[in-house]
This record gives C-alpha cells, structure tokens and sequence, in this order.
DNA sequence: GCGTCGTCCTGCGCGC
DNA sequence: TGCGCGCAGGACGACG
C-alpha cells in the first residue's frame, strides 16, 4: 500500500512528465467520488509536491490538485485494468489505477484543507531537517493513543502506514503498544532515527510492492523494500535481530507485527 | 477536545 | 470447479 516512499517515487517519476505541461481534461465515471476534481482542468502543473502520504499537483491560479492513493492506487503512464480516472495532460496521459476506489482525488484552493482533515492536521516530514526528536517527542507527548495508531493518525509524524510504522517501531525496540505520551526521551529518540532511517532506505529501493495492493511505480515496475521487511507480513518467521518468532496482533483495527522479544511492553 | 469505532470497496485466499 | 465468506487497508464522520 502506497505510504511514503511509494508517493516520493510517484512524485519523481511523475515530475518530470507533467511538471510545465497544462492539464487539459480529466475523465470519469463517479461523479460522487472524484466530485470538484474537474475543476483542475485547464490548468497548467507548476510543480508537482508531496505531503505525506498525499500528492500534490500545484497548478497555476493557486490550485491544488490533491491525489491520495489509497490502499491500491497507482498514477501509472499506461492504463490499467481499474482505471478509474484518466488524466489528459499536453503530451501526456496519466492514469489512476485504483482496484479498492479507497483513492481520492481534489481540487482545493492552494493551502486550504478543511475538506481533509488529516492533511490538515499532518505532523512534520520525517525527511525534512527540521524534524528533530524534540519535535517528535512533543507531538507523542499530546495523545494518550497507543503508538502504532498515534503513528498511523499522521500527526506525530508524516507518511506512515501500516508497514512502515511496524517497520520502524521494530527498529526502535518499542512495542506498539506503549501508550505515546509515556515514552522516555532516549526511548523516542530512537524511534525519530529508526523512522528517518526506513524511510530513507524505502526511498532508496523505490518503496514495497506486496502481493496484495500491488503498489507499483508510474513505469509499471516494482518497489524492493519488501526484501528488507524485519517484521510486516512476517508472522512466524524468526526475528533478523533476535531469532524470536515474530507475532502478529491487531492494535486499532490493523495487523501489527512484533518481535515479543525486542519490543517489550 | 479527545479517543474509538464503523464505513467505504474489491480482490484474494480459504473452506466446503 | 465453483461458490460464499471474511479479511485487508487509510481516511473520515459519527458517536460517547
């Protein structure tokens, strides 16, 4: 499922195809679900940015095109067998493939987020250098939530889905669990440097691509952080680090994977 | 204001 | 083989 490094590879492959070029027309058949995008027709892309986990097309008349994966969304340069919009750029055609239609699509006024709450509200890009283990830690310290799901709400920190953030809580040795605002400083400085160190590394493979949601790149190819998985989807497997079976509990509605002996309670 | 839970949607794997 | 069921997942609105 797109999270981070899956849109931060969509951005850079995307850019350079789009980036200059006017967005003629877009074309759907669910006026419910993709309702206001059309106004982004027209108009031409002056960059193409990316917050979070969101997409962020910046047009010119101080528009934004707002595009959010999903869990099985992908802008791809060939149509798929779940197209659901095409976009009709000059020289161009961008297709979102969406198998799950959990994707979304919005024109918005640049900066204004009132219609999306959690971008709204997003915490810092964990890749930005201003994003330091105080800001971190200052951000767990206002929710009671247990970490897996203060993680998943976006606002500690930007970008984290359900692999990443078991990725990183393993990293860090902390149990998803562990209440947010009761974390020692040394224990979320861990955690600031486990979640920039994953991050990067996804970034660097092009992201996951998993048998199920099948997140692929813009060209059709896959990510190869899966390989590097410690825990998600590893249940029953030996722990990289300790050879402990890893576990898999539900936390918050999602599956959390752990390793009982490195992440203690 | 905060936290939790149900809902959206569809492909896939499993059991019968 | 084929059918039906349950699950997975991020965001968001409703509710307590």
């Amino acid at each position: 499922m797109p999270e981070l490094p899956e849109v931060e590879t969509v951005r850079r492959m995307l850019a350079p195809v789009v980036v200059g070029r006017r967005l003629l027309g877009l074309e759907h058949d669910d006026p419910a679900r993709y309702r206001g995008a059309e106004g982004a027709a027209g108009r031409r892309v002056r960059a193409l940015r990316r917050r979070g986990k969101y997409l962020i097309f910046a047009l010119e008349g101080r528009l934004e095109l707002i595009v959010h994966l999903g869990m099985s969304g992908s802008l791809r340069l060939d149509e798929g067998t779940h197209t659901r919009v095409r976009l009709e750029f000059e020289g161009a055609t961008v297709f979102f493939n969406d198998p799950r239609r959990f994707g979304r699509l919005r024109a918005v006024p640049a900066g204004d987020y009132r219609a999306l709450p959690t971008l709204a509200r997003m915490g810092p890009e964990p890749l930005d250098r201003g994003f330091t283990a105080r800001a971190l830690a200052a951000r767990l310290a206002r929710t009671s939530r247990v970490l897996k799901t203060a993680l998943l709400s976006q606002e500690p920190v930007a970008g984290l889905g359900n692999i990443y953030a078991d990725e990183a809580l393993w990293k860090a040795r902390l149990h998803p669990a562990r209440i947010a605002n009761a974390l020692a400083f040394e224990e979320v400085q861990r955690l600031h440097r486990a979640v920039r160190g994953v991050l990067r590394r996804a970034v660097d493979l092009g992201g996951s691509t998993l048998g199920d949601g099948a997140y692929t790149r813009p060209d059709g190819e896959p990510g190869y952080f899966q390989i590097e998985h410690a825990v998600y989807g590893r249940a029953g497997e030996a722990c990289p680090r300790c050879g402990r079976t890893i576990e898999r509990l539900v936390l918050g509605g999602r599956s959390t994977h752990v390793c009982p002996r490195c992440q203690r309670r």
